[in-house]
DNA sequence: CGCATTAAAACTGTATCCAAAAATACGATG
DNA sequence: CATCGTATTTTTGGATACAGTTTTAATGCG
């Protein structure tokens, strides 16, 4: 069974966080271990260690003899994230617009056109993409790695976000500006408005989470009640 | 057979987390699953997953079918790590300073006195400590974690430093004067302290560090001539 | 001395087993 | 009828044994 390309485990990792970042897993779901590795068709061991990786990247939190679960970021958290790339992607802007070049900013630029026409799916990806391009001469890695973390922490409540108000709002035309802004070097203005631009989201995101929370509360009280009303008829599955 | 006390992968990992950080574990140092097993007096299985754990931790890195190592933090992402702990530092000092009250200065002070009878071993975890007591009150518990994650990262970089300068220079007035100006909310001048202190270490600690490597790669060179010259004499162990 | 072949070591993953803890189902009782 | 305590089932965490593969070393020959 060809399992020569690369590490088991690792590619288990690379797929769990693939659908925790996607959503397709939802916050607090559970992630069993055997399920998976029949799933995939391996042992317990690689989702095991897996599993064990991912809980170091925050991704997923596991209760000793309960198992591992996907992390529901607290509210607070979000916001504080938000705050961490007000701080640091300003940052790294101001170090990286005087070395950037043109085919930097194409490769931004690209990245704007690829927007364009994307889904829900692919775009909280591509916004990442977008921001590392302008920060691709900064010389920092570790802090780019630390921020990558960060917006991969937080792809999936951009989704809720975009997809509760169903469209991308000014994210464009601030990454247009954005981009003009860096293009002339204009590093006072470029990093005024990238803050601005990633505060304002933190708002309108924040908001979003805690109406989909209230909403996914209220469908947890609601669901009891069904059960009630129709005693033991409910598929469970 | 006391199996009954189990070795659980936290532990290792806990463990092997300290060896690497206290240096008990150099850098490039091999990390054999079967040895710590048996020495451990576990199977391989926690000891995996405490490694798995550890590399997505950043401290040691593996390489398909050659095993596992601990990871050398090149000197540029060693300067990176102070650059960073310049920016964020000094933000979350800003946010925590007015809400500071007497127990976090009699904390950070209790730190202070604790340090100044510390040889080399503790020294880099008080340090933190300290610096961390003044973040008490910031509000940005993903941020302190961070930096934690940073300050253990280069743990051992800083004990290479102080045992080749052997001494920790003026770090304790430094710590003296901040919390002074700290209980005193002078804001402005704390993070001018802070951020000066911290590059005024950065910059001592990497020449240390360039310093340390430079000896042992010629210490890597002189072996294989005592090699030559003493054949099959070396007691491998 | 250099190089090719071979042997040993070490990692990666599978399968099976067991113990412990949690979740669930079930039944007794007030 | 609700609640509490017990018993069964599920799931995790770890141990052990084994096979396959790759890297490293050791050996031997020209």
């Amino acid at each position: 069974m060809e399992n020569t390309a690369g590490i088991t485990s690792e590619r288990v990792a690379a797929l769990l966080r693939e659908r925790i970042l996607s959503g397709s897993y939802a916050d607090g779901h559970a992630l069993r271990q055997e399920k998976l590795a029949a799933e995939l068709g391996c042992s317990r061991i690689p989702v095991r260690e897996a599993i064990r990786q991912l809980e170091a990247e925050g991704l997923v939190i596991t209760i000793p003899r309960r198992g591992a679960m996907v992390a529901e970021m607290p509210v607070d958290r979000i916001r504080e994230s938000f705050e961490l790339r007000a701080v640091l992607e300003p940052w790294l802007l101001t170090a990286s617009i005087p070395f950037l070049d043109e085919a930097d900013f194409a490769a931004a630029q690209a990245v704007i056109d690829e927007m364009a026409d994307l889904g829900f799916e692919g775009w909280g990806d591509a916004n990442w993409r977008f921001h590392k391009a302008l920060y691709a001469k900064c010389g920092k890695e570790t802090a780019v790695e630390m921020l990558q973390r960060i917006h991969e922490s937080i792809e999936r409540y951009l989704r809720i976000h975009m997809r509760l108000t169903s469209g991308r709002d000014k994210a464009q035309t601030d990454h247009s500006l954005l981009l003009s802004l860096c293009r002339a070097r204009d590093i006072q203005r470029a990093t005024a408005l990238l803050t601005t631009h990633i505060l304002e989201v933190s708002d309108k995101l924040v908001e979003s989470v805690e109406i989909a929370r209230g909403l996914r509360r209220d469908e947890a009280l609601l669901h009891p009640a069904l059960r009630q009303n129709a005693k033991r008829t409910n598929g469970e599955h």
